[in-house]
DNA sequence: CTGAAAGCGCTAACAG
DNA sequence: CTGTTAGCGCTTTCAG
């Protein structure tokens, strides 16, 4: 004769009706705001299921509904600055609209991408928006017809069919380099890393461009490309500077690259603007930091997540699988003038 | 006659089973690796399940499993440097187990905290990891009876039933007093937030103990609590350089506070450490920026949310609720020792 | 080894 | 206004 204490499961809709003596269609219409109950019914269920505890479960709603309310955000890494705010962006618009966001990092690895992409298909969330780690791999097109609104975000495949959010890196390459001849430097070098798709061959080529409108040579010698990382940016300049021939200023492909460059002019016992000028990209959180105070491209990182949320809805509401009518989205990147140009 | 193609609605098992001739139980069987299917007949509804590009149907499963593969993570601030490793941690070590992670971030709003945790429960999460915004709000045992396995990280209320991670914060704060006692400094003060419940007192409680404990007085003057805010930081140590009395050296309540003061004091003309030291609370990654350099004690976040999942695991394993036999993680804090102290 | 059948909790026609 | 009836896609007894 066991007698131990029912599992406290959920209270269902058809306890409540049960309670309410009424079919649970009649409670679920009650619950759901539908017309065809009347007012009495309606507060009557309201009443009970308060009473009870209850709360509708989203999992049996989302496989009728064919709604999960759900989102997946996929990113390389919550813990490079550049992307807690893009997360931020996304999460305030999705969680304003009744969306959960799954956050999904790959560090960086391709073959997490991939995982993860099937894995949100699984789960059956209502959009995908994905910051790829290159903007080489079409992730979204290699899995032949998404059956569901997706979105690149910050970077995207160069002729893809389907949505995105960027910043314009064309001009903000060309503006970075156009603020740095307006302020009287000439020499004018680009460092960035190697990797990481159309975007850094933008920024180049604005910069390129800036050099030419204004007829400056481009220095082979002044354009290094190896990777993303502070470290990196810190060796370049260093060996830029032994080599008693470097550029007056310096463009970086992001702003850890520029912290990078900043501290290894000021090791050499040189001065930031004034031996030589830096202006980063991306404007993340160190680099309004006082003592660090770069000039940067801003790229708009919360509005970008939030734009890219606002496509899923705009997906969703008309029914597009998602590459029928792709939404396509070029953010105007900012100028901030700190001290270090 | 309607002739647009069929929305390519997903493959379901029965689809499958149409095709290869059997029941849709035995396809079920096939594909979740249970045992009562012959080889062949799995090999051959693997075969055509991959030719219709199958994938489960996660809600699905849920529903009748009760178990949805999915955590959520509540935050204030994924923007706040010292959320992101945590959520890393988090992220990484469910995703090991096949868990997705939801990102919720509260925006440091209790009401928000309360939604999340609804929404969560709705959409049947198998575990709630909350990292709360004040120690003192008992959030799960708000809502009578979490009927799922949780746990408060990085900041517990004090007599909870719940399971927790935190770091050992009287430790913490008497760590830091220790190193700089030890290295010298007499005269010491304390700069905190006054919101950020117990983790805050303890630290502060710490440094207490070990002035006692070396003899030295603590003066009311050099211990301030106002808010958290690097700005405050500056503000605070600005005002006790003016006062023309200042402590030799500064213990802050997190990084964030320990940056400001740092700026406060170079904008003064002063050095640090020669001047006034300063050591902080956390550990964030531009602590360790060259140019800042902040010695600190550093909380170990990554492992403190893998620690949060895995607590999650365990009490799922057990078939506890989640309040019956809580664990309590108390993760020690380091001493990272670099050029402010 | 395999199929039939009963749900998981809820929504959405369709009758009354 | 209300109840009845099908499912959503899948797991899981229970018989065969």
């Amino acid at each position: 004769m066991k007698d131990r204490p029912v599992q406290p499961s959920r209270a269902t809709i058809i306890d409540i009706a049960k309670a309410a003596g009424i079919s649970y269609s009649s409670v679920s219409r009650a619950l759901n705001g539908l017309k065809g109950v009347s007012e009495d019914t309606r507060r009557k269920v309201r009443d009970i299921a308060e009473g009870m505890g209850y709360f509708p479960n989203a999992v049996a709603q989302g496989l009728v509904r064919r709604r999960t309310g759900t989102l997946g955000l996929i990113i390389p890494d919550i813990t490079n600055p550049f992307y807690p705010e893009l997360a931020l962006g996304v999460e305030e618009r999705a969680s304003r609209e009744g969306l959960c966001t799954f956050l999904c990092n790959t560090d960086y690895d391709p073959k997490k991408e991939k995982t993860y992409i099937k894995t949100l298909l699984e789960k059956q969330v209502d959009g995908i928006i994905l910051a790829p780690i290159s903007g080489t791999a079409n992730l979204f097109e290699e899995r032949h017809n998404m059956p569901l609104p997706c979105v690149y975000l910050g970077n995207a495949p160069e002729n893809t069919k389907y949505s995105y959010v960027v910043t314009d890196n064309v001009r903000g390459g060309y503006l970075a380099a156009r603020t740095l001849i307006e302020k009287g430097y000439r020499r004018i070098g680009f460092v960035s890393g190697s990797e990481g798709g159309s975007a850094v061959d933008e920024r180049h080529s604005g910069f390129v461009e800036a050099m030419r409108r204004y007829d400056l040579p481009v220095r082979e010698d002044d354009v290094r490309r190896e990777d993303w990382r502070l470290q990196s940016g810190h060796e370049i300049v260093s060996r830029m500077i032994d080599s008693k021939d470097h550029p007056e200023a310096l463009i970086a492909g992001n702003d850890l690259l520029a912290l990078g460059i900043i501290l290894g002019i000021r090791e050499k016992g040189l001065k930031v603007p004034d031996d030589m000028a830096v202006i980063g990209f991306d404007d993340i959180p160190t680099a309004s930091f006082p003592g660090i105070d770069l000039s940067t491209i801003r790229q708009p990182k919360i509005r970008m997540g939030e734009a890219a949320v606002e496509i899923i809805l705009d997906l969703i509401a008309s029914g597009d699988g998602g590459d029928k009518s792709p939404r396509r989205v070029i953010m105007d990147p900012e100028l901030v003038l700190r001290s270090t140009c």
